[in-house]
DNA sequence: TGACAAACAGATGAAGATATATTAATTTAA
DNA sequence: TTAAATTAATATATCTTCATCTGTTTGTCA
């Protein structure tokens, strides 16, 4: 359901928060040995982060990353959103494209993807210990 | 959730209970023009169910599979089982060895994979139109 | 300038999915 | 009874995607 670099990079962003009352940037180095992430691959998705704005890099010496917004804004789905398309979760779970919704999956496998999203969109970054 | 191989083992299975009324073996290639599965690879996956002894082969002219038990006792996590493992929907979703179930989507997660596991167990190959 | 730290490019590896080709079993027809 | 046709079984190769590693470059501070 979540791909391990979606997984990395939310144990990444939960970190960071957990840490920003200190103000100094965080070391990608630190930040992977933390949460147990290899850290040139840890590398790459902090720099997608920090395209998208979710946190800032600060190159050099004192250098590492910062949050940008308040941690209890940033949901869990910004991040993931980064890294993996979810598609649509309206879709049948066997990919049957003629489904109706008659498959005998389909009612209960809606149930689940329509929690699963809201668990995404309502838990934010902060929450996630 | 489920794997590319996962969702043909149940489009398979389902196409061939639905047919089975015939009596008349099934062609791997009809399955595979029916059901849209690339015939070599449907290939082995019936295979496999065969060894299972969900489904039973027979070669030759006039060959093909059929059903070895009434559809409606094989439930989906019968076929899915042979083809993935599921892992322990128990551990935490970030794959956080520490946690306790404090990690902000434990519980929300928990409910989904409870209710995912509930619908392979107790959903039967005839319910799967 | 030199040490530090992120940014970037590319190579490698592993797993899953798919394609190709060959082999083995069975039936039917000559 | 033999040969041909049919069909599944098997083995192997390729392709793709994701994850990971290695090395180099660029920027910044002391």
């Amino acid at each position: 359901m979540l791909s391990q670099t979606g997984i990395y990079a939310i144990r990444a962003m939960s970190y960071i928060a957990s840490q920003q009352e200190d103000e100094k940037p965080l070391l990608s180095r630190t930040i992977a040995e933390e949460m147990q992430i290899p850290v040139n691959f840890l590398s790459k998705i902090l720099n997608r982060l920090a395209q998208a704005g979710l946190i800032r890099s600060i190159r050099g010496r004192n250098g590492g990353f910062v949050m940008t917004r308040p941690k209890s804004e940033i949901c869990v789905r910004e991040v993931v959103d980064l890294f993996m398309q979810l598609g649509d979760h309206k879709d049948c779970l066997l990919g049957l494209k003629k489904c109706d919704g008659s498959c005998g999956l389909h009612h209960r496998w809606s149930n689940i993807t329509e929690q699963f999203d809201m668990m995404l969109d309502e838990t934010t970054i902060d929450k996630v210990k």
